[in-house]
RNA sequence: CGGGGUGUGGCGCAGCGGGAGCGCGCCUGUUUUGGGAACAGGAGGUCGUCGGUUCAAUCCCGACCACCCCGACCA
C-alpha cells in the first residue's frame, strides 16, 4: 500500500472527545471514525486489522469443529418475547416498526434465532454434538458507550453456540473453546486472565470471562497471588475469619454512642474492630424494604444479593422509608420485631458472637448481639450462610489462603454453559437413545472483534504511538523513503517496496514528499511492527535500515539480506 | 436516569453587542531535507438548532439537540 494513496489521515493533536489512549490512538492514526456516539466508521487500517482478527478466530472455531453460519441482525421482536428477553433487555434493545407495523428487533446476540433455527433441525441424539458460530454485527443502545471501541452501540462480535445431548458433551466442548479463546487471545497479542464470572438472570451453572488487564478497563476481578484462582469481584469468594474473640453468650446491653451513625466512627470510638461491629444496610427489592446484614468490614454485593434473592429491581432505600418501617438511619439494626421487613444475613455473622448493633434508638447502640438468638433473617427462602460480600484487595483466597488482589480489566470474552433454558423455551428437543424426548442442553461463548483491537491497544502502546501486536496489524512493514524527491531514494525504495510485496509482505510505503520528521513520527504512531528507512545516507553505505516498533535501536542490514531479514521476522 | 462539561473552517483552540480570528492541516511557488522545516501567496466557516431581547446577536436570555466525563444501570 502507498502511504500517498491511503485513505485516512493522521493527527497531530489528541481530538478532544477521547478520553481512554487506545481510542485517542485509533482516531490519531486514522483507523475509526465516530458517527454517532457508539457508532464507528471503520478506515482501511482498521478495517485490515478487524479483518485479521476474525481470521485468527475463524482458524481457532474450525481447528475445535465449530461451523460458521450468518444470522439475521433483524429479528421479529416475538421472537424475543418468547424467552422473557424483551423485557430483560429492555432500553437496550434497539427496536423498530416495519410497513406493516410489526415490531422489529436489532439483535443484541443470537440465542433465540439459532436455537429456533437448530430447532427445526435436530431430532435425534445422533445429530449432536456440534458447535455453530457466525461473526455478525451486533446492537445495544447502550446508555452510556465509552473508550471508542471499547463500548459501542454497534459492534463485532464472534459468538458461539454448542448443541449437545449430555452435560458430558457440553463440558468438552466448554473446554475445547476454553482452549480456542487462549489460542485466540495469545496470537492477537493480548495478555488475558481467565476468571470465574457472574452467569446473570438466565445464565446456567458455570461462565468465565476472558479479562484483558488494564486499569481502563470497566471490570474488577479478584486473582489469587498464590493458586489459579481469580474471579470477577461480581461473584469472587473469599475467607471470611471466625473472630476468635469471645464466645460469652452475655446479654444484650444498651451503649450510649451520641452522633455515632457510621461504622468508623463507632469502631474508634468504643476501640473495637469494625468485624464486632454488624452493618445494616437497607434496600428497595422489587418494591419491598429488605435489610442485609453483615460485618463492619464488609461491603454488599449487589450482584450477589440479587442472585440470592432473585430481585429484578434493586436500590438503595430512602431514610424516609427506613423511618417509616420504624428503623433510626445511623442506628439501625434487625434487632427487635420488624413484620414488615425482610433480614437478610450474610453468612459471616452465622457463627460469631457479641456484636455491636443499632439499637434502633437515636444515639444508642446495643452490644453482645448474636445472630439466631437476638435476630435471625425472616421469612425467605435462604440457605443458611449466603454469602452476600464484596471481596477486597487483600481478602484471602478460599482455596489457598493467600492473598487476593483487585484488578481492572476489559471483558474481550465470556462463556457460559447456558444448559437448557433456552432450548426449553424455544422447543429445542432431541430423542434419545432411550427414545425419551429431552431438551438439548447449550453454551454460549462471546468475543468482541472491536475489544480485542482496542483492548490489543491499550496493551500496547507507548507515548508515541501503537505497537501492533504482528498478526494483528493493518500491514507488516513500515516502508520510509527519506526524501523520495531524490531519484536514487525513490528507485531503491521503489525496488524494495517491489520486492518485499513480492514475497508476501504487507509493506505500507511511505512515498510522499515529507520531511523525515514527518515520516518517523506517523510511523511511530500507526506502530506496524517492522520500519524500514531508506535514505541517501543508507544507500552510500549499501544498508536498509530495519527497526521493530517495539524496539529502541535499528539494525543496519545490507541491502541483499534486507528481503529475507524481514520476511524471517513475520 | 442523576451530576458536571463542551459545541466557532478538516483537527486543536481563542474571541466578542456593530469588521469571524489564531495554530496545525490543505492548495500554489521558491528554498530546504534523518525526528512533526522556512518564506511568500491562496482556498475553506448558515459561529449546534429554534425562539426571544436589541437599531444590530457568534456574543445577552430561554428552550431544545448533540457529544464527552463521573455516577447509577448493563447475558
Amino acid at each position: 500500500m502507498l502511504f500517498s494513496k491511503l485513505f485516512g489521515k493522521t493527527l497531530k493533536e489528541k481530538p478532544t472527545d477521547t478520553e481512554v489512549s487506545s481510542h485517542a490512538l485509533m482516531e490519531r492514526a486514522g483507523l475509526i471514525s465516530q458517527v454517532v456516539s457508539g457508532v464507528y466508521s471503520y478506515l482501511p487500517m482498521a478495517w485490515n486489522s478487524l479483518l485479521r482478527i476474525e481470521s485468527i478466530i475463524r482458524e481457532e472455531m474450525n481447528t475445535i469443529g465449530s461451523q460458521e453460519l450468518h444470522l439475521p441482525v433483524l429479528q421479529p421482536a416475538e421472537l424475543w418475547d418468547s424467552t422473557g428477553r424483551k423485557d430483560l433487555f429492555g432500553q437496550n434493545l434497539f427496536t423498530l416498526e416495519d410497513r406493516r407495523n410489526r415490531t422489529l428487533v436489532l439483535a443484541p446476540t443470537h440465542e433465540e434465532v439459532l436455537t429456533s433455527l437448530v430447532a427445526a433441525n435436530v431430532q435425534s441424539y445422533k445429530d449432536l454434538p456440534f458447535i455453530l458460530y457466525q461473526i455478525q454485527t451486533k446492537f445495544r443502545d447502550e446508555e452510556r458507550p465509552r473508550g471508542g471501541l471499547l463500548r459501542c452501540r454497534e459492534f463485532h462480535m464472534k459468538d458461539a453456540y454448542s448443541f449437545a445431548s449430555n452435560s458430558d458433551q457440553l463440558d468438552s466442548a466448554y473446554e475445547d473453546m476454553i482452549q480456542a479463546y487462549n489460542n485466540i487471545f495469545d496470537r492477537c497479542g493480548l495478555s488475558t486472565v481467565m476468571v470465574e464470572a457472574d452467569s446473570g438472570a438466565i445464565g446456567g451453572k458455570d461462565s468465565h470471562e476472558f479479562i484483558a488487564l488494564s486499569n481502563i478497563g470497566e471490570d474488577s476481578i479478584a486473582i489469587c497471588t498464590s493458586c489459579k484462582y481469580g474471579a470477577n469481584v461480581e461473584r469472587a469468594e473469599f475467607v471470611k475469619p471466625v473472630n476468635s474473640g469471645n464466645s460469652s453468650n452475655a446479654t444484650p446491653e444498651e451503649v450510649h454512642t451520641p452522633g455515632i451513625t457510621d461504622i468508623n466512627a463507632l469502631s474508634s470510638f468504643l476501640n473495637v474492630s469494625k468485624s464486632d461491629l454488624l452493618k445494616s444496610m437497607f434496600y428497595l427489592a422489587d418494591g419491598k424494604l429488605i435489610v442485609v446484614v453483615l460485618e463492619g468490614d464488609y461491603e454488599v454485593n449487589e450482584i450477589k444479593l440479587r442472585n440470592t434473592l432473585n430481585i429484578k429491581d434493586l436500590a438503595i432505600a430512602s431514610d424516609s422509608l427506613i423511618r417509616s418501617a420504624g428503623f433510626i438511619p445511623g442506628f439501625a439494626s434487625p434487632v427487635g420485631d420488624h413484620k414488615d421487613v425482610t433480614v437478610v444475613v450474610d453468612d459471616s455473622v452465622i457463627e460469631n458472637k457479641n456484636y455491636v448493633v443499632g439499637a434502633n434508638k437515636v444515639d444508642y447502640h446495643l452490644k453482645n448481639v448474636q445472630y439466631g438468638r437476638d435476630f435471625k433473617k425472616t421469612t425467605v427462602s435462604i440457605e443458611i450462610g449466603s454469602d452476600l460480600a464484596l471481596v477486597k484487595d487483600g481478602d484471602l483466597c478460599l482455596h489457598c489462603n493467600s492473598k487476593l488482589k483487585i484488578e481492572k480489566g476489559i471483558e474481550i470474552g465470556h462463556v457460559f454453559k447456558l444448559g437448557t433454558a433456552y432450548s426449553e423455551k424455544l422447543n429445542a428437543y432431541f430423542v434419545g437413545a432411550d427414545g425419551v424426548r429431552q431438551p438439548i442442553i447449550m453454551g454460549c461463548y462471546g468475543i468482541g472483534v472491536g475489544r480485542i483491537l482496542s483492548a490489543s491497544i491499550e496493551q500496547n502502546h507507548d507515548p508515541n504511538g501503537i505497537i501492533f501486536p504482528k498478526l494483528i496489524a493493518p500491514y507488516d512493514v513500515s516502508l520510509l523513503g527519506l526524501n523520495v524527491e531524490q531519484e536514487d531514494v525513490k528507485n531503491e525504495a521503489d525496488s524494495l517496496y517491489e520486492l518485499l510485496t513480492s514475497s508476501g509482505a504487507n509493506v505500507l510505503y511511505d512515498d510522499r514528499i515529507e520531511s523525515p520528521g514527518v515520516k518517523f513520527n506517523d510511523a511511530d504512531l500507526i506502530g506496524l511492527p517492522i520500519r524500514l528507512v531508506v535514505s541517501a545516507r543508507n544507500i552510500d553505505q549499501g544498508v536498509i535500515e530495519v527497526k521493530k516498533r517495539s524496539d529502541s535501536d535499528a539494525v543496519k542490514i545490507s541491502k541483499d539480506e534486507v528481503v529475507k531479514y524481514v520476511t524471517d521476522l513475520l
